[in-house]
DNA sequence: CAACAAATGAGATGCTTTTGCATTCTGCCA
DNA sequence: TGGCAGAATGCAAAAGCATCTCATTTGTTG
């Protein structure tokens, strides 16, 4: 079981064509297994650190931006600080982040995704990508609005 | 004319309890005038530069975070490098960015912001602010996608 | 016009991300 | 299996953007 997996990240990161190191197994397999989903550079650096790997966080911003380059990985420019990154499962969506607790939740809609579309043709755009995040308080009573 | 907008400026100033000081007056006058409308800090400093204006990088940022807390001004984190600013006209937009020549163009959609509403209802969370940027290439043909 | 508070400018500083380079590791072939 | 060329890593330095510190200047009010 846990070695299937670790062949399944091993083959990815050979797909796309990169060496098959242990920094890159270890961070994608952090993804692969982490809770919140969406994490920065600094959270795989703590989080590998409290797994008891220390790799450079150099090497987590070259991994992590390589993994975008190959379609594994997508980047996230949320508000204040730091990018934001998740495992690429191939479908796409939007998120809602939680301006108090950070809570992120994800949201895919057609409504939206076609009226860009439609907008962007009576720009005479074409699309290449788009970002939607909403930004609010999460159910969380601890977290509803003042 | 010109006298009247001069006044304008610095009633808005003054409104926002900030004093009405020649980098805040020439910073709004230059945001009113702009042809770009979505401009930078840097592009700031710069046309006021051109324009015979030397004022310092780090009080433009001050005045425009000061702006933007008057709700004056509105700030986008467009991906890739600087803060974008614009003057707030009241009116909610989002926006359709070119990612060969930079060309910023607005775009307001009722379906999609009650959409949001309701996906944010769904998901028990209130609506403070959202980021709907749609990124393609512009129908200039120097833009078009190879 | 004096007096005080607020604002500015210049440079230092902070934070995130990238880069250069010496060293180490992988993948591959003899 | 051993060895080698090229790729990857770690560290420290640098870059990019934005904010802060503090001495000096400016705006406002009486
Ligand atoms: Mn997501
Ligand atoms: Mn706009
Ligand atoms: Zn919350
Ligand atoms: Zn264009």
């Amino acid at each position: 079981m846990r070695g299937k997996k670790d062949m399944m990240s091993g083959d990815d990161i050979r797909n796309a064509g990169l060496k098959v190191t242990l920094p890159r197994v270890k961070i994608l397999a952090l993804l692969e297994q982490s809770e919140q989903g969406h994490v920065s550079a600094e959270d795989v650096y703590k989080l590998l650190l409290d797994a008891g790997e220390e790799i450079g966080l150099a090497t987590i911003y070259r991994v992590l931006t390589q993994f975008e380059s190959a379609g594994l990985v997508t980047r996230h420019h949320f508000e204040g600080g730091q990018s934001v990154f998740e495992l690429d499962r191939g479908e796409h969506h939007d998120h809602i982040v939680c301006i108090k607790c950070g809570r992120v939740e994800e949201f895919f809609d057609q409504t939206i995704e076609d009226r860009q579309q439609e907008i962007a043709k009576e720009k005479g755009f074409s699309v290449e990508a788009h970002a939607l995040t909403i930004y609010g308080y999460c159910k969380d009573p601890a977290c509803r609005a003042s």
